[in-house]
DNA sequence: CGACATTTATGAATATTATTCAAATAAATT
DNA sequence: AATTTATTTGAATAATATTCATAAATGTCG
């Protein structure tokens, strides 16, 4: 019977860092949370970086999937970004302990792993290029800005908040409701014809 | 002689931090950077989170009060964006070590310091809000986005530009282009009359 | 089934690094 | 210049990441 160890590490790893943030949590602790003896985690990933990695990589392809699968639904560029932003904050309110980790911790690490650069990250952000690039040829946003700066300011945008809203404790003011505000600038920013919403 | 150890250390740990990650960074290679014994660095912080905090603590100071006096220059509240988010670049490009650290690192601290909310960071964000809000009531910019919203939006979309450009070796993209992009679409989105940049 | 081989898991042993602290040095005071 | 006080040191200690010899579980084949 194959064993669920190496499933059961990463998702007590996902608690336990973004409970005690990557580096205060303790490999003990993961391990304990899973159910298995500390060595274990060593059977199945190299050292403390390599289970965030992990984490990361495998967690990503899922996510990545699915918000494919939904874009592909919707025809217009318009409405696919409508689409992207609605989802990532769903994916947020329903997930946080992975959200903070994606955001908060990831971000330690792609620093420090000297090298390692996220193909999956890049595949992420590039649905959102994509479809932006998708307006500029049917003529519905702006040629006059880079693709590749769209995403990284709409991402930037989405993280920003997800991030305030996963670290403040009230949780008062709602992802749906700022989803809303910031298509409202970014698309007004970036289309030709002035729309309403 | 009042010894400047403590700056020296604080100096050492933005260069080790940077270079090396939070996690991996030794106290040791600090305090040796700097030119002091180990025990030393716990004279002057209670711990390795200390350090980091204090690092950001300490350098907001001189950034927001540099920030708040070019602000100040400016009358109109689009004139003042437009500063703010060209000083970000400029920051950003001058003092990559420190730019990456508040980017990376920080978030990671903000959340395993649990507990530990910066005062400091907030003040920054609400140079931005104070803009915008002052744009609201002299009627330039759209009633009709949350200031605090606002403001997350645009540092998210800077956060991540200069993230990315620390992090690429090339450096290829320039930010003060990235900038003018950024603004392009962000007065857009908020400005009530249609004028050209 | 039951002996043997192979794979997987354990947790005590080891290594690394954060933190402390007794002793040494430097500075200030009288 | 002797004494007191403050600062600094680096070796000692503590915490935690990682390894590894041993044990347990699982698979193989007569």
């Amino acid at each position: 019977m194959r064993s669920d160890k190496r499933e059961r590490l990463l998702k007590a790893a996902v608690k336990v860092f973004a409970r005690d943030g990557f580096f205060h949590a303790k490999v003990e602790t993961i391990a304990k949370e899973a159910g298995v003896a500390t060595g274990t985690t060593y059977l199945y990933f190299d050292n403390k970086d390599d289970i965030l990695i992990s984490i990361f990589e495998e967690e990503m392809i899922p996510i990545i999937e699915g918000m494919k699968k939904e874009l592909a639904v919707y025809k217009g560029p318009k409405e696919k970004l409508i689409a992207f932003v609605h989802r990532f904050m769903k994916m947020a309110e329903e997930n946080p302990d992975m959200t903070q980790l994606l955001e908060i911790e990831l971000r330690q690490s792609s620093k420090f792993m000297h090298g390692y650069k996220s193909t999956k990250f890049k595949e992420y952000l590039d649905i959102i290029s994509d479809a932006f690039v998708l307006g500029q040829e049917t003529g519905v946003f702006r040629q006059d800005v880079q693709p590749t700066l769209l995403k990284q300011i709409l991402f930037g945008a989405l993280d920003q908040i997800t991030m305030n809203w996963t670290l403040s404790k009230s949780k008062k003011f709602s992802l749906q409701q700022s989803a809303e505000q910031i298509l409202n600038v970014v698309l007004k920013g970036i289309l030709i014809k002035d729309t309403e919403q």
